[in-house]
DNA sequence: AAGTGGTCTAGACCACCGA
DNA sequence: CGGTGGTCTAGACCACTTG
């Protein structure tokens, strides 16, 4: 119900595109004739379009018009790392979640400056692994501030903490680093994944922060290198 | 001079940032109080702050005001892929670059699927290496569109093509696709990488797009696994 | 209740593009 | 030249936070 004005008419054109109403390479109506469809402001419009445009859907040029760009239609859903459920989901396979760890420790030195904590506060830590066609794929080791996260379980570690967190909880994540690099392996990933002849791991450290800007939650995701992939699309910023 | 006035707020806060005289945890002036600081209207503050916002500066809170954020200073500049020549400057440490090949060629299947182009079409053909520390650390392989890049020379390739393109050639990138995943080393990182004992590399495949929405280069970049490194800073989007 | 950021409006002028 | 998107203004009302 109560959208906002700009967001359910970037809706509108979304779906628009989706349904290929306006099919790549066309261009959209003029900023000018969509402030007459929708009956509203400008500033309005181009709200929703500049989200469009964030989001790799069109792409806007001065003194000609918008155009649907045709990039987004061959890959995954929005820019960023796609996760085990989507990647799951995607290539349509059998997949499941174990949660081999789920405790409450004190933080040591490491996960101190990870987390931004105290040495006295409480930290959950949970360690879960990935399965996908029978193969233990990805190592995924999070650590939550109790403080924000009172209360965990194994079940809801092996649903989704994720859902968990944005809707029982109402927290609102506003944003997270990605940090990407090769490891070796360690005893640990040898211990609850299926490493093959792979010596090494694509390690991706994950920092997630509220709305108001702290740090509540720190990741560690170990993947299988055969198995990693990532997709960024990014807009190219023109200052100056 | 002539630049965007929310632009050079922009950067006017930025710098203050950068300084230190807005610190992290810090609030910034109110947006009432940037209106008259700066003698403008509060949309443009807004449009300034926005972008602070979205580059991952300051967090704006409803109610409460826009506080100075700290994940940044740690990181590499703006989100995204560290290049070659940010990560070599980051570390202080000697490199340069090798062109290996530099040849005009008709697009074989694979790369007229990736540069969306016909077999009668010339392309060019760029592959260097770049050198840390004496060692031979990524392989690149650019591929140019020579209908938006009628001349290349060693010399521009050993220096930065990047730089040609949108300094000489005034060609405006727009916005770029990458793909991230990890490969068995092929013959040609064999013979033009010191490899070590690693036997995989890390893989990039950079898909670039001009203003219009033309596809114009296909890079493939091919990293050492110990060498590689990237930063994500993504904000969060929350539609509904 | 006062102050904050989020949304929205109805104008204006500009730079760019195409015919 | 008319049409396009980019910037900018001076208001307005709202939802939210804090005292």
């Amino acid at each position: 119900m109560s959208e906002n004005k700009y967001l359910s008419i970037y809706n509108d054109l979304l779906s628009k595109i989706e349904k290929g109403i306006f099919k790549p390479g066309m261009k959209i109506p003029s900023e000018h004739q969509l402030v007459e469809q929708y009956e509203t402001s400008r500033e309005t419009i181009r709200k929703a379009l500049n989200l469009l445009s964030e989001h790799g859907y069109i792409q806007k040029i001065k003194g000609k018009g918008s155009i649907v760009l045709d990039v987004r239609k061959f890959d995954f859903p929005i820019s960023g790392l796609i996760s085990f459920k989507e990647l799951a989901q995607k290539l349509g396979k059998p997949s499941r979640t174990i949660v081999e760890q789920l405790e409450m420790i004190k933080p040591d030195e490491v996960l101190k400056k990870h987390l931004h904590v105290t040495a006295r506060e409480d930290i959950w830590k949970v360690v879960r692994v990935r399965e996908i066609e029978g193969e233990r794929i990805i190592l995924d080791k999070d650590f939550f501030n109790k403080k924000f996260v009172p209360f965990l379980s194994k079940d809801i570690c092996a649903r989704s903490i994720y859902e968990y967190l944005e809707k029982e909880l109402q927290l609102k994540i506003s944003f997270a680093k990605k940090e990407f690099f090769v490891e070796e392996c360690t005893e640990e990933d040898r211990m609850y994944l299926h490493l093959k002849q792979y010596t090494h791991v694509v390690v991706v450290r994950n920092y997630v922060y509220l709305d108001d800007a702290s740090l509540f939650q720190y990741t560690e995701s170990r993947h299988r290198l055969d198995k990693f992939r990532f997709v960024d699309f990014a807009r190219r910023i023109h200052l100056h």
